[in-house]
RNA sequence: GGCUCGAUAGCUCAGUUGGUAGAGCAGCGGAUUGAAAAUCCGCGUGUCGCUGGUUCGAUCCCGGCUCGAGCCA
């Protein structure tokens, strides 16, 4: 793996412009797109998760942009799964993979691996939901105190998430993330990547330009269409104030509204995240 | 024209028997290696409409004014 196509990553906040950057970048480095983003992954909601469009995909080879089925699981360690063998083909052409996407958690596990923790577990998670959140803290404080103190305990998924692993790999979660934490560091100044950074302002009118063409492009159809299809894509930002709407429950311009509020919140989030990633080169547009 | 009610944070409103005020939402900040566009945590940002009066002290009481809603003419 030459040192010159390693992975170029592609962050920054939804509506950032990150799909226009990376082709100027695929033009300039003849390389081709790999999709970053949790959502894109799925087939028949591409406008509602803002994929590139077949003109934009024409110019250059995209890959792993809506090879799943709406009912499909997926997770973090799947997507590193079907990503990692679509980057050493790229680069066994000859060709820079640029990562592009804003799905913080997805990218890491292509930028730093997976940890050895074992994948979620659907049944046992169904049981600890039905469980109170002390009743789950007070088992981990059994099993890792350690963990039991450090983990968000206000967070009924993460402390869920704890336990799990420990239930399933009969370890201490607190020694298995340490080690592995460690083992991670020292990556970091060998990878790539920028965060484009647009002005909060700027960034919230372009949610809003984005979010109407969205709800007028088609979002509302992709929804409908979906109906009964249960999955991931229906944590997607618009699915339930879409629903709101399609029920009666809320005007189309209440609908656009809430859709804005969210989007703009999640884009917070992700540039909380980004911020962190000290090895992202900061790209201010 | 007369009467009544309202005017407090970006929005919707609560409150102060007179000692310069607080909720929800929005906003801002943070956590986050296997549900992540998820999930969770923290932070009040204010000429209390304007103007006189009473008072040691007024956002609160009294008068006037402005704006809004309603009722009566």
């Amino acid at each position: 793996m030459s040192e010159t196509r390693a992975p170029l990553f592609v962050c920054g906040a939804t509506a950032s412009g990150k799909t226009a950057y990376a082709l100027r970048l695929a033009k300039e480095l003849d390389g081709e797109i790999v999709n970053g983003d949790a959502f894109q992954l799925f087939r028949g909601i591409e406008v509602l998760s803002a994929a590139p469009d077949d003109h934009e995909k024409s110019t250059f080879p995209h890959h792993l942009f809506g090879l799943l089925e709406p009912g499909e699981k997926c997770d973090a360690g799947r997507y590193h799964e079907m990503a990692i063998p679509v980057i050493s083909e790229i680069q066994s052409r000859g060709k820079i993979p640029i990562v592009v996407g804003g799905s913080g958690l997805y990218l890491k596990f292509l930028t730093h691996g997976p940890s050895p923790l074992p994948k979620g577990d659907a049944k046992l998670r169904e049981q600890m939901e039905a469980r109170a959140l002390g009743d789950l803290i007070a088992e981990l404080e059994k099993i890792d105190p350690v963990e039991a103190r450090r983990v968000n305990r206000a967070n009924k998924r993460y402390v869920t998430r704890s336990l799990e692993i420990c239930l399933l790999t009969g370890q201490k979660v607190s020694e298995l993330r340490d080690g592995w934490h460690s083992k991670t560091k020292e990556l970091e100044s060998s990878l790539r990547g920028v965060w484009l950074i647009r002005d909060r302002g700027d960034l919230h009118e372009r949610i809003a330009v984005r979010t109407r063409q969205m709800l007028q492009g088609g979002a509302v159809e992709e929804v409908a269409g979906l109906a009964g299809i249960h999955g991931n894509w229906e944590k997607a930002i618009g699915v339930k104030e879409i629903r709101q709407y399609v029920s009666g429950e809320i005007s189309l311009q209440q609908c656009e509204e809430l859709v804005v509020v969210a989007t703009r919140q999640y884009a917070k989030r992700q540039e909380t995240w980004f911020r962190r990633e000290k090895w992202l080169k900061q790209v201010v547009i």
